[in-house]
DNA sequence: CGTGTGTTCAAAGCTCGACT
DNA sequence: AGTCGAGCTTTGAACACACG
């Protein structure tokens, strides 16, 4: 849809429901300049988020829509996630590690995939891990990782690898940039309390795993030099 | 050398306030 | 209702440095 038509609906919402644009940008969270900015028809010099929750409080849903190369533009989109994936799978298993990716589960109205699901026979160590190519919502995250983990516990490890596990861990894995590091670091008292083990600790009980640890851990991408620092 | 962490910088996105 | 400039925040990228 073009800018033009886009601030044409938002007028015509707008009016329809008897709202001044300085009342509809305070009812979501944005300035009269920015509603003005949207049926001028520049509503593309704001953010998606800003869009969203600008035709949200018009009670309408806003879609924009993006085609390439028909299918391709899925695997492109899956590309980081799954290359992320792919180093650290390549990590566990040289340090050792059975590991099964991708592995679908639907139980009750619970259903969903684990990125990464590790074992570690010797110990009899399931480890849960999810991986995230940029971490938007902790809450949401930290929920679906504890769903994974009791899930495991319950079912899905003795599934996979034919015994009941005797522990369960889960680690998070980020992309090391700047941007989910800051992020991070923003959410520390939520992540410090939900996965307190970090970098060195998590290597070190990769290595020589013992117990169930609740990690965080950063890992490079390495096939992407020059876009994203080697550490 | 690989990894973890902190700092700096420029650009983008957006708000605020004054003004028309 | 709309314009404009100042200023703030967030982001990605590039570095520097420490450590094993």
């Amino acid at each position: 849809m073009d800018d033009i038509r886009q601030g044409r609906i938002c007028r015509a919402l707008r009016l329809r429901a008897r709202l001044t644009q300085k009342q509809l940008g305070r009812a979501c969270g944005i300035s009269q300049q920015a509603v003005s900015l949207v049926e001028r028809g520049h509503g593309s010099r704001l953010s998606g988020l800003t869009m969203r929750r600008l035709f949200a409080a018009l009670d309408a849903r806003w879609e924009p829509t993006v085609s390439w190369r028909g299918g391709e533009l899925d695997r492109l989109l899956d590309e980081r996630h799954a290359r992320l994936g792919g180093t650290f799978a390549d990590l566990l298993r040289r340090r050792g590690w059975r590991v099964d990716v991708e592995v679908t589960y639907a139980k009750y109205a619970e259903r969903g995939s684990i990125d990464i699901l590790a074992w570690w026979p010797a110990g009899r160590i399931a480890l849960v891990v999810e991986i995230k190519s940029e971490l938007v919502s902790v809450e949401a995250t930290i929920r679906k990782l504890d769903e994974k983990v009791r899930l495991s516990i319950e079912s899905i490890a003795e599934t996979r690898f034919g015994e009941r596990p005797r522990s369960v861990a889960r680690l998070l894995v980020l992309p090391a940039s700047t941007t989910d590091r800051r992020r991070v670091a923003r959410a520390h008292a939520i992540l410090g309390a939900a996965l307190p083990v970090r970098s060195d600790a998590v290597r070190a009980w990769l290595r020589s795993p013992a117990g169930a640890i609740r990690g965080l851990l950063f890992v490079a991408d390495t096939n992407r030099r020059g876009l994203w620092r080697g550490g």
